[in-house]
DNA sequence: CTTGACTCTGGAACCTGCTCAAGGGTTGAT
DNA sequence: ATCAACCCTTGAGCAGGTTCCAGAGTCAAG
């Protein structure tokens, strides 16, 4: 009795991912080389879902294919790289906090200019520049930049 | 007696950015298309650093330069394009609303998951498996995708 | 034995706001 | 005349995590 098998298809619906992104992990080093069929097809074990999952999971905290790819090599080795993740998690916290206080800082400031804005717009006649643009000054302290990028499977 | 006139470079350096973020503007529709001298070099009036800072201002509240582009070409066009700033920037409002929550949720996750690695590797002698990332559960709630990006001008 | 759904490969494209490089002209002071 | 310090253009490159493509082979059902 031999262990069950999954093609990358496999893998990949049962991960909720595409079947690229499976041989991407692979290619990269974050999924142990699959084995092949006679016909060049890779098998997986079922573990291999977890492991997708595991990276996904990792993904949202803040962690790269790269980090990730290192320490999954690390412990597919046969190594604990435990106290590197750690180190990593750590850092990825650090980060978040600091995004959240940037992100507040401007979520202050356009609410600011937006109720400044609506008082100026209640100023000036539809169809006449109000200048809003214009009105921004220079005082947004937190650095924003795509915080979006709102990953969705389709 | 005419108006006091600028090249690129000069432009760039009031406005604290480089000659090809300039151009690159220009290029956008973001700045005017600049009059030229006769040998090619271009030509803005001092309007423009006011102009730059204003789309580097916009920027951080997490408009891209395309939807920018849109605006100020409309108000270069003798239009005021008020309204779709206003609706543009509440939407700018309720992103950067949500990716705090997002990245909130972020943050208590990885809190706990820290601290039950912390529990964890007290009860692993060092050098051994703890299975840290293993350990990642699917519930994670906000996605958070790159909120960092943080801009420094050099 | 055809059809349709799968698999493979290598490499390019996507997105965004720049940034840089190559190759070449202009300006202004010495 | 020569030099530094500008300016121009086109086009490519970067980050990062996919996603997509062409061209080709494989597999199982009818």
């Amino acid at each position: 009795m031999t262990v069950k098998t999954f093609y990358s298809g496999a893998i990949a619906k049962a991960a909720g991912v595409s079947p690229d992104t499976v041989r991407h992990y692979e290619k990269l080093g974050l999924l142990p080389t699959a084995s092949r069929t006679e016909s060049g097809y890779r098998v997986y074990p079922e573990s291999a879902v977890e492991r997708v999952l595991v990276v996904q999971r990792a993904l949202r905290i803040g962690f790269s294919l790269a980090e990730l790819a290192d320490v999954l090599k690390a412990r597919d080795a046969g190594g604990a790289p435990c106290q590197r993740v750690y180190k990593l998690a750590k850092e990825k916290l650090k980060k978040v906090t600091a995004d959240i206080g940037a992100l507040k800082q401007t979520e202050r400031y356009l609410k600011r200019v937006l109720s400044d804005w609506e008082h100026r717009m209640r100023q000036t006649s539809p169809g006449q520049k109000s200048n809003l643009l214009h009105s921004l000054t220079g005082t947004v302290n937190g650095s924003r930049r795509k915080p979006n990028n709102l990953r969705r499977r389709t």
